[in-house]
DNA sequence: AGCACGCCGACT
DNA sequence: GTCGGCGTGCTC
């Protein structure tokens, strides 16, 4: 008998270690590392992963407890996969556990269930009987009995569950059981006609509706879904259930493969002519991927300058050479015209990853990659872990978008993921953007690389893409300074060239799309009299008005509370709500322009499923004049008749305390700028901003891409931010406010020595390779949410030093100190948003 | 993360 | 005298 080390599903530093299990004779042959099993842990039964096997011989068998089961027949990971999640643990500082559950599909997210069966040998007494007759009764109708299932039918009999385990008459089971498994549907198969007719005959006059259905089954003989049958015959799934329970026909519950494109036609697309701009970027890329080579490119080019083909012809490549792709796409641009594109040149052999898929759906999707059935995967983050086993070429596009950085643990950064995914497989990986993050960018142009940028080996081959397609011109771009608009006494929200723009859409029957950063009607809440503001009793942050629900909400953590007619402070009724949000912009446009049509799009009205595509669909099909809605609107979207962009405030982000956020402005606007123009119209850009002269507005205008970076590297390199310089974020948080500063200042201090101890600080701003700093405590920028109270320390530390490593030590030297004092330490490695 | 074991207050 | 509060500690 073999030993299986497992990894189980409690996600804690503590247990952060393989366990060791005995693999029982009727299991052997089945478990291999990527196994998910079920194992006894402390007393329950837990999921876990098996990460290796071993021999018996080394470990002291006496001491372990045996496997209870393997939960599926082909193992959901392997071990390329499993070795990836430890890289992913230490490289982001996590439980292996939670890296390992990244890389399963939500189905596969085991729950133990606990069941109650009759003990063996039990002996009921009268007064058993007298007391718990019921509750035995059904047990002996049934034994083991879900235990929930059982506390629903007797709520008030747990206490009596609990006398009769300790008593053992009854014991408890656990078993490990999927979120859920295939889908069924019940369908009926329908006998020969004889014995239709037969039924026929036995069926009484009176039960119409089932007479019916046996004729209906008479004309229509092939097995058909219980709940179709019913619609067709025009009854309810009871009279089926009737007939079955007779004999007649017969209901079984049969699998099915949900496909959420079926029924979707994907005209065949051939590839097209590359245009010599192309050519020379597909060249490079095809030889990589054609040679099996890894290497790493930057696909730098301007939006609409035909990068998607360019893809898709190297995954032709790849296809070719046998090997598998995987594709990754922003969540928001990965509508259905992407998937369409993808769909029509490689058809079946495409599955779609995205979150908008029920766990079920997008399950199906998974074994169809894992079983062979396709080759090529696009999705959103989480697809990078799509279950291939001979991957030759990763596309990220968009690669500088910040939802590649999961902010939930694993906080994995999907496009380091990919890299080092690719270097397993021998594989290329190809990163395109109109606007490269600065990491990227840096790492493929500067002469040494970035000193501080993530690992030396991560050194992209750059490769230009200047030009559009059919040499459309890059749309004109208009900034205007709000502050004039105010000072000629237009205190609007569009300013007169805005509206004007808008107009002349409206009367040309153009389209138009606008973009605030800000959901909801307005931005905070102020009293008058008293300066009262409304703030979320549990994260401390303005909560903001949504007009059609009237009630505030605060955005971080859900709490909502009623619209207010009187301060709550000073019971002044001069209660006054400021700032502009989406739905305000909604209502001034109806406003300005009578009989606009509008649709308004961010997260309050695309939660519904599908609500997203339906409506693009409607503005594509041209039911509405303005698209408004949050940067949502920005990606990716590709609309004819769109020849307006307007940003409304485009200084909006530029305050928040994030060395990116001039980053992040300038591609946004590059991004949105990009959205105009796009076909046979000519497009028109206008910005509002209150800062014209700010390089991240300024820059656009010119569409000066390099202009713009060479200044933020600059800035970058004086503050020692990435990419020159590397963060670890590690946020303190605690229920009491003055603990939490007198710990956060021990920790700080502690933390300083042991850098001190490790000789890893250096003078930073000399810019020694290996220095290291750690900064803080500050409050953190949203200083409280969900009643803790929030601190925060900074570790900026440049060149190759294994600063994850050391953090990852040093955190469990300090262990116990932070365990006693109650504060718990978050770790975000290279965070992406420093709020 | 749970669930055990373990040491101090309000009930039968 | 017991039931039960939730504070540490361990889980192959």
């Amino acid at each position: 008998m073999s030993v299986a080390r497992v990894i189980v599903d409690v996600p804690s530093r503590e247990t952060d270690r393989p366990f060791d299990y005995l693999i029982p004779a009727r299991l052997e042959g089945w478990v291999e590392p990527g196994s998910r099993v079920a194992v006894p842990f402390g007393g329950r039964t837990l999921q876990g992963i098996v990460v290796a096997t071993k021999d018996d011989a080394e470990v002291d068998r006496s001491r372990l407890k045996e496997l209870a089961d393997v939960l599926d027949a082909v193992p959901p990971l392997s071990a390329e996969l499993v070795e990836l999640g430890e890289w992913m643990s230490r490289r982001w500082l996590c439980p292996l556990t939670v890296a390992l559950q990244a890389m399963l599909p939500a189905a596969l997210k085991g729950k133990t269930e606990k069941y109650i069966a009759i003990a063996r040998g039990a002996e009921w007494t009268e007064a058993d009987r007298l007391f718990d007759g019921e509750l035995i009764a059904a047990l002996e109708r049934q034994s083991p009995l879900k235990l929930s299932t059982l506390l629903r039918q007797f709520p008030d009999q747990a206490g009596a569950i609990q006398r009769l385990l300790k008593a053992g008459k009854l014991e408890e089971l656990q078993k490990v059981e999927d979120r859920l498994s295939v889908r069924t549907v019940l369908t009926v198969f329908a006998p020969s006609p004889e014995r239709l007719r037969a039924a026929l005959e036995a069926i009484p006059r009176r039960a119409a509706k089932q007479r019916e259905t046996i004729e209906y089954l008479l004309a229509h003989p092939e097995p058909i879904a219980q709940q179709q049958l019913a619609e067709a015959v025009g009854t309810t799934t009871g009279t089926i259930k009737a007939l079955a329970d007779k004999g007649f026909v017969e209901l079984r519950a049969v699998t099915e493969d949900r496909d959420p494109y079926e029924g979707r036609e994907f005209p065949a697309s051939a590839p097209m002519k590359l245009t010599p701009a192309q050519a020379a970027a597909f060249g490079p890329i095809a030889a990589a991927v054609g040679e099996g080579r890894h290497e790493v490119f930057l696909l730098h080019g301007v939006t609409g300058s035909g990068k998607t083909e360019i893809y898709l012809q190297a995954i032709q490549r790849c296809l070719e050479q046998g090997k598998e792709a995987i594709v990754l796409v922003p969540e928001i641009s990965l509508t259905p015209q992407m998937v369409e594109r993808f769909k029509s040149r490689f058809g079946e052999r495409v599955a779609v990853l995205h979150s908008r898929l029920s766990n079920g759906e997008r399950y199906d999707e998974w074994r169809k990659i894992r079983d062979g059935r396709a080759q090529v995967a696009v999705g959103a983050r989480s697809a990078i872990f799509a279950p291939f086993g001979r991957i030759g070429l990763i596309v990220i596009d968009e690669e500088h978008e910040s939802s590649y950085k999961q902010e939930e643990s694993p906080k994995y950064h999907a496009r380091d993921v990919a890299v080092e995914r690719a270097r397993q497989h021998g594989a290329a990986v190809v990163l395109g953007s109109a606007t490269p993050s600065l990491e990227t960018y840096a790492a493929a142009t500067i002469e040494s690389g970035a000193p501080g940028n993530r690992d030396a080996a991560f050194r992209p081959v750059y490769v230009p893409l200047p030009e559009r397609v059919a040499d459309r011109p890059l749309p004109g771009v208009t900034i205007v300074d709000m502050r004039e608009e105010l000072k000629l006494g237009n205190r609007a929200m569009f300013s007169r060239a805005l509206a004007d723009a808008l107009q002349a859409r409206l009367d040309r029957e153009e389209q138009a799309v606008l973009l605030l950063n800000r959901r909801g009607y307005s931005t905070f809440v102020m009293c008058r009299s008293c300066g009262y503001t409304a703030q979320c009793p549990h994260c401390d942050i303005a909560l903001t008005y949504h007009r059609g629900s009237q009630n505030l909400r605060c955005h971080y953590c859900g709490y909502a509370e009623r619209e207010p007619t009187e301060c709550p402070s000073c019971q002044s009724p001069h209660i006054r709500f400021f700032g502009t949000g989406t739905q305000k912009v909604e209502e001034a446009l109806a406003l300005a322009f009578p009989g606009i049509r509008v649709i308004r799009m961010d997260v309050d009205t695309t939660t519904e499923k599908g609500s997203h595509e339906k409506w693009l669909t409607q503005f594509r099909e041209r039911r509405a004049d303005v698209l408004l809605g949050t940067q949502m609107v920005a990606k990716g979207l590709d609309f004819p008749h769109v020849t307006l962009v307007g940003v409304l405030a485009a200084d909006s982000a530029l305050k928040l305390p994030d060395f990116r956020a001039p980053e992040r402005t300038f591609q946004l606007l590059t991004q949105v700028a990009g959205r105009a123009g796009r076909h046979e119209l000519p497009g028109e850009v206008v910005i509002q901003t209150y800062e014209p002269e700010h390089p991240s507005v300024a820059m656009v205008e010119r569409h000066d891409y390099a202009g713009f970076t060479a200044q933020e590297l600059r800035h970058r390199r004086v503050l020692g931010y990435p990419p020159f310089g590397r963060l670890i974020s590690l946020t303190l948080s605690h229920e009491q406010m003055p603990l939490l500063i007198a710990l956060g200042e021990s920790f700080a201090a502690k933390m300083r020595e042991k850098a001190s101890a490790a000789g890893l600080t250096g003078s930073f701003a000399g810019g020694a390779p290996h220095a290291l700093e750690v900064l803080g405590p500050v409050p953190s920028p949203i200083p409280r949410l969900k009643d803790r109270y929030r601190f925060q320390c900074m570790v900026k530390y440049r060149g190759d030093v294994d600063a994850p490593g050391w953090v990852a030590k040093t955190l469990q030297e300090l262990a116990e100190t932070t365990k006693r004092s109650g504060v718990t330490v978050g770790v975000d490695v290279d965070p992406q948003m420093m709020l």
